[in-house]
RNA sequence: GCGGAUGUGGCGAAAUUGGUAGACGCACUAGACUUAGGAUCUAGCGCUUUACGGCAUGGGGGUUCGAGUCCCUUCAUCCGCACCA
């Protein structure tokens, strides 16, 4: 009998949809448009793992699915390209990234084809490419020329705010701006030399140049994330960090604060990464005070709380210890003892200092400040508990309150006031006896009428630094003329990067553009050095698809309205704070501007969780080429090995393979159990190293494409955090050659027939149709799959070879396995894609039952089933229920209690 | 410490509104067929019991005629955030 040719048919397939470009989305603006996203991935250099297509066989489902519906479809494809692993190979080996980075994609779009993805190959973006960063740079220049306006709450470009400086000075302007922001009038304004009033607007800039703290690490003449220090020294190469202040651009990202987190309400997203961008905004609603020093009367101690009410539990003050007041309040005794502590707490990294919870440390300043409700004088110390970079980098201590500040009154043995007794403020003068939430209005109101302070929302979110120091990025469009920052020309676009010699900071600590021969203007001026981060390119590429060609726009506005976002978004959790949150950013700034019709990117999204590896080990016994089989081991001193988990199956060891992997095991014996060696196994990350990364190009060349497509989607919820097991898929091989059989008689030659169609195979199907219907809409893919199973093992009982059923199951089953479902589509004598050939509707007159069979129940356990008519009334059902023998032997002549009837649910007779 | 998730057979899992727990698949067992295949088909497959039954969704308790599902409590595992004032 014929066997299905999975390799052949998928090839022809692949090749069919390429030449007639089935999958190109049209800009025909009369449909209605579905747009379908796959977070683009990082072309690494070891290619594509059977990991990574687990969220894209989701999203290609739902695209083809959409298709069939009739949606215009938007389906793309692109590469973050743009990142460390290409950078770091250029160091070691010399390889521009370019080049390295195109291999890695050649390899991708490959691998990606293999497995028939609906994509729109045309509209392939990379983010490194030039004719993309353009449109980056771009929008750093749009970014460069805004300011954010508290007042009409949206960026505006910063022309409209030098005409208000020009008018009226920065007085009656809400605008988000620096901390150290002077006031000025008008005519200060036109006082101001063209070096001023530069500086003045970066720090209106959403784009700004600022200084601000990094890891700095000398040796390496880079700056280092916090992941990448380890006790005061880098990860790599254990060179001393230090923490340095640094001219770094950032991005005013704090003005959309409030933005980002009401927006989230209107995302169908999941909780949990709504959840993680709440916590991450961290918006807390409070005041800001003012305590003024005893011996310095001119100089004050701001803090942020969210609990004035408590203000009269407070008994010291905590500086951090890079409060820029520290030295000019420390006194001549504790001098030594302070300067000390704020070196010792510099070299501590952000998270070292933030990890060691329980470590109470501090020093008295002996300075005093002055309560400012009671007068009283009261201790400040400085302790590196209080961050500086959140809040104002002091606190007012209540260590009635909290436990932080209780933990170091009792270290440093400080008075502790209880105020708060069940929910009551207590010992508080004017506040005592009142309910918190009233206190804090109260304390508030008091504390703005004697000008002591303001109410105040405070976010966690910090802006977010843009300058990177190194060569694989975006450069930044800007150069410099004494000193100031100035945009390039629009027509100067893109600045590509330059060539260089070597890919390292140069000797002096510069980054690695300063070793290109010129990076310079025309006119002479100085480049930019820096590069942009990661994050740049991939917050806006989603826009790019829509009009991935245009050399004079990002978009096209006309395309933009028609797409305006993201449907459905598929992608990993792993970028609740980072990705999605800046790509929120952008477009909540270019709708701003007028650039986008929408303000969010992407509409809805689900998270799919990651597929880990199982790796399979084999047990060598100590000193010899023996290996014992994993129940036998136990008798032996053995030492487990990493196995190749491709020459395993069903964790049976293929010897012969075995002996061929290596070169040492040729002669290698094996200690046997039933004749069959047996692997251990384990769930690990997928590695190289762990021998058990599995090539989805592999399981294609065994099994073919539609088979890992539906594997992959049967292996479990897509959102579940799952290990990566072969085992299991010769259920879905095997489903498919079912299903090809269903299409072919005996003899293995096709044969369908035009026979009225059978009602219990008109059942299935339509059964089939309402649960794939209802399972996209609710990313339930793995129980789909099943239903297929189920469909074709009904109809291959019912020995169905009716034509325009068989060919409705197969434009059902087209978007999960679309290469097996285009052939038997095409031999049941259509022309075309079955993609095209609609969505067969569902009747629900086929799956209408007139007889249900009620499971029984006697106090809720289930004793009988009994089938009745849907007509049956309720009192002829009881009857027939209470004279059925089997449910008379649980009453017992009991009395019945009750009579439990739900329509199509169940009986339950309560006694 | 705070927050989130998850816990169901030998394994992956299903159960949409509280209504016959374990669909579907893997593995396993027995059988059939055979140009012997990692093929196909049939039957069985939570535990326990000769059987009728009884017991089972991490543990304990509760609500309900009825709980995997709701509530309380507890344990375990995983993930995220972390002195956020």
């Amino acid at each position: 009998m014929a066997e299905y040719q999975f390799r052949a048919t998928e090839k022809k397939w692949q090749a069919f949809w390429e030449k007639n470009q089935t999958f190109s989305a049209s800009d025909d603006y009369q449909k209605p448009k579905y747009y379908t996203l796959d977070m683009f991935p990082y072309p690494s250099g070891a290619g594509l793992h059977v990991g990574h297509p687990l969220g894209y066989i989701a999203s290609d489902i739902v695209a083809r699915f959409k298709k069939q519906q009739g949606f215009n479809v938007l389906h793309p494809m692109g590469f973050d390209s743009f990142g460390l692993p290409a950078e770091q190979y250029a160091i070691q080996t010399g390889q521009h990234p370019a080049i390295t980075t195109s291999e890695n994609i050649t390899r991708y779009i490959e691998q990606l084809k293999n497995i028939g993805f609906a994509y729109d190959w045309k509209r392939e973006v990379r983010t490194s490419d030039p004719s993309f960063y353009k449109w980056t740079q771009w929008i750093f220049m749009q970014l460069f020329n805004s300011w954010y306006d508290y007042h009409d709450n949206k960026a505006r470009p910063i022309s409209v705010l030098t005409e208000h400086f020009e008018k009226t000075g920065n007085q009656l302007i809400k605008a988000a701006c620096d901390e150290d922001t002077a006031d000025f009038t008008a005519n200060d304004w036109l006082h101001f030399s063209e070096e001023e009033k530069q500086k003045t607007l970066l720090k209106y800039r959403i784009a700004y140049l600022s200084e601000a703290v990094v890891n700095w690490c000398p040796a390496m003449g880079t700056v280092l994330s916090n992941d990448e220090v380890k006790d005061g020294y880098s990860e790599r190469g254990g060179h001393p960090v230090e923490r340095k202040k640094m001219m770094q651009w950032s991005m005013r990202i704090t003005a959309y604060a409030n933005r980002l987190l009401e927006g989230l309400n209107k995302l169908d997203w999941p909780e949990p990464v709504k959840e993680m961008q709440r916590n991450w905004i961290g918006k807390s609603v409070g005041a800001e005070l003012d305590f003024q020093l005893a011996e310095h009367k001119d100089k004050r101690i701001k803090v942020f709380t969210t609990r004035v009410d408590t203000i009269y539990g407070v008994t010291f003050m905590v500086l951090a210890p890079e409060h820029e007041l520290v030295k000019e309040i420390t006194t001549g005794e504790q001098k030594e003892a302070v300067e000390e502590y704020v070196k010792i707490a510099k070299n501590r990294s952000e998270r070292e200092r933030m990890t060691e919870v329980k470590r109470v440390s501090g020093v008295f300043t002996g300075a005093f400040a002055i309560h400012p409700f009671s007068g009283e004088k009261i201790q400040v110390w400085i302790g590196d508990y209080v961050l500086a970079g959140y809040g104002t980098g002091a606190v007012m201590a209540v260590p009635s309150d909290d436990e932080r500040d209780l933990a170091f009154a009792e270290h440093f043995d400080l008075p502790v006031t209880q105020v708060v007794e069940d929910g009551k403020i207590i010992n508080s003068d004017f506040l005592s006896g009142l309910p918190i939430k009233e206190a804090i209005a109260k304390a508030i109101e008091y504390v703005e009428e004697k000008g002591i302070g303001k109410a105040k929302v405070n976010f966690r979110m910090r802006d977010a630094i843009f300058s990177r120091q190194r060569y694989w990025g975006e450069p930044v469009p800007v150069y410099y003329k004494d000193g100031i920052p100035y945009l390039l020309e629009e027509d100067q676009l893109p600045l590509e990067l330059p060539e260089v010699d070597k890919y390292l900071p140069t000797e002096d600590g510069e980054p690695p553009l300063a070793r290109a021969k010129t990076w310079k203007t025309d006119e002479g001026y100085e480049l930019e050095k820096s590069t942009m981060p990661g994050w740049a390119g991939s917050s806006w590429y989603m826009f790019r698809y829509m009009d991935p060609h245009n050399n004079g726009e990002f978009v096209a506005p006309e395309k933009q309205e028609y797409w305006k976002n993201v449907d459905l978004y598929i992608g990993g959790s792993e970028h609740a704070t980072g990705h999605l949150l800046y790509s929120r950013f952008w477009t909540m700034f270019l709708y701003d501007l007028g650039y986008l019709n929408v303000d969010e990117p992407f509409q809805k999204m689900i998270n799919q969780g990651m597929i880990q590896g199982r790796s399979n080990f084999i047990y060598r016994v100590e000193g010899k080429n023996t290996y014992v089989s994993k129940n036998l081991k136990d008798q032996y001193t053995t030492q487990a090995i990493h196995v190749d988990v491709n020459i395993v199956y069903n964790d049976e060891l293929d010897i012969e393979k075995f002996r061929r992997w290596r070169s040492e095991n040729a002669d290698a014996e094996f200690i046997l159990e039933d004749g069959k060696y047996i692997c251990g196994a384990e769930v690990e990350k997928m590695s190289k190293s762990k021998h058990n990364v599995v090539n989805p190009d592999d399981v294609i060349e065994q099994y073919g494409a539609d088979t890992l497509r539906l594997y992959e989607m049967f292996l479990g919820p897509l959102e579940q955090f799952k290990p990566w097991n072969t085992n299991g898929i010769d259920g879905t091989s095997k489903f498919l050659k079912k299903l090809w059989r269903l299409f072919h008689n005996d003899k293995g030659e096709f044969s369908l027939t035009d026979e009225k169609a059978d009602k219990k195979a008109l059942k299935a199907l339509h059964l089939a149709i309402q649960k794939v219907e209802y399972d996209i809409e609710h990313f339930s893919f793995n129980t789909s799959v099943s239903t297929f199973m189920i469909c074709v093992n009904t109809l291959t009982e019912l020995k169905c070879n009716n034509k325009a059923i068989l060919t409705d199951l197969a434009r059902v089953i087209a978007p999960y396995a679309p290469h097996i479902c285009e052939e038997l589509w095409e031999l049941s004598g259509n022309s075309g894609s079955v993609s095209e050939a609609g969505w067969p509707k569902f009747n629900p007159e086929f799956i209408k039952e007139n007889e249900f069979t009620y499971p029984v129940s006697v106090n809720g356990k289930h004793r009988d089933n009994m089938t009745f008519s849907l007509d049956t009334p309720k009192e002829e059902i009881e009857k027939a229920v209470l004279e059925n023998p089997k449910i008379q032997k649980w009453i017992e002549e009991k009395p019945v209690k009750k009579f439990i009837f739900v329509p199509n649910k169940i009986v339950n007779v309560v006694v």
